[in-house]
DNA sequence: TGGGATACTATCATAAACGATACTATTGAA
DNA sequence: TTCAATAGTATCGTTTATGATAGTATCCCA
């Protein structure tokens, strides 16, 4: 507890909410912190039912944010590799411990429902 | 590091989202963490520009997740006061680490757009 | 000469989130 | 008898997020 007030704290929180939301976010991140690098291709094939529109604008915004790292090889046919950066890797404590509260939270709510 | 694996992971992390996304949530849920037990009205002053359509709204689904009470007064003119339950309490950790990871990703931006 | 392979971009369409505005019910007090 | 106070609902409109589909460039190989 401490100076997490309702003002600065909105921008903070807002701020990593920025980083995660979305449809596709979360699970390209993950498959980034725990497949490694990965091409564009593979990505697609992980997420069947993202479009490659979605997959490359969530890619390159993520790249804004230098959580994730793009690599093109002049190569033909092309190759362009993703990969979490170093920075990127701070985010893991966050989604560990958005997936354990979330987990519990599926139970919680599944418990309430059977009631 | 562990069981946090894309599939199940996914699911944990998205359900954790739920509950904090969306452009007031999270700012209602650290008004309640830090102001405690608060009427409509309050919350909506604290809120200048919610409309009484979204804040009834989001008010409503935090309920039904069980993260905040209504406790409504038999009176008139109506009086009704929202808390964080016990069980919503368990998200501050979450919302803590956010709000740091987020301040600090602030910072990050602002560095590298001034370069 | 015509695919196939890859990582895109462009255009248009739909769905979900959010907002503006007006309306309701109740009662005491002016 | 009209108004203030409170916590809402209802209806419609806008904005943002997501999706479907088709097109582009390059080079090799049959």
């Amino acid at each position: 507890m401490e100076n997490i007030k309702s003002e600065t704290c909105r921008n903070g929180v807002e701020a990593s909410l920025e980083i995660i939301v979305g449809k596709w976010k979360p699970i390209i991140l993950l498959h980034l912190l725990h497949g490694g690098t990965q091409r564009f291709g593979e990505m697609k094939r992980l997420l069947p039912n993202i479009t490659q529109k979605m997959l490359t604008a969530q890619l390159r915004e993520l790249e804004e944010q230098d959580i994730i790292e793009r690599k093109v090889y002049a190569e033909v046919p092309p190759k362009v590799e993703y990969s979490i950066t170093e920075y990127g890797r701070s985010l893991y404590g966050i989604l560990q411990q958005m997936h354990e509260w979330g987990v519990s939270h599926m139970e919680h709510m599944a418990k309430k429902n059977s009631r």
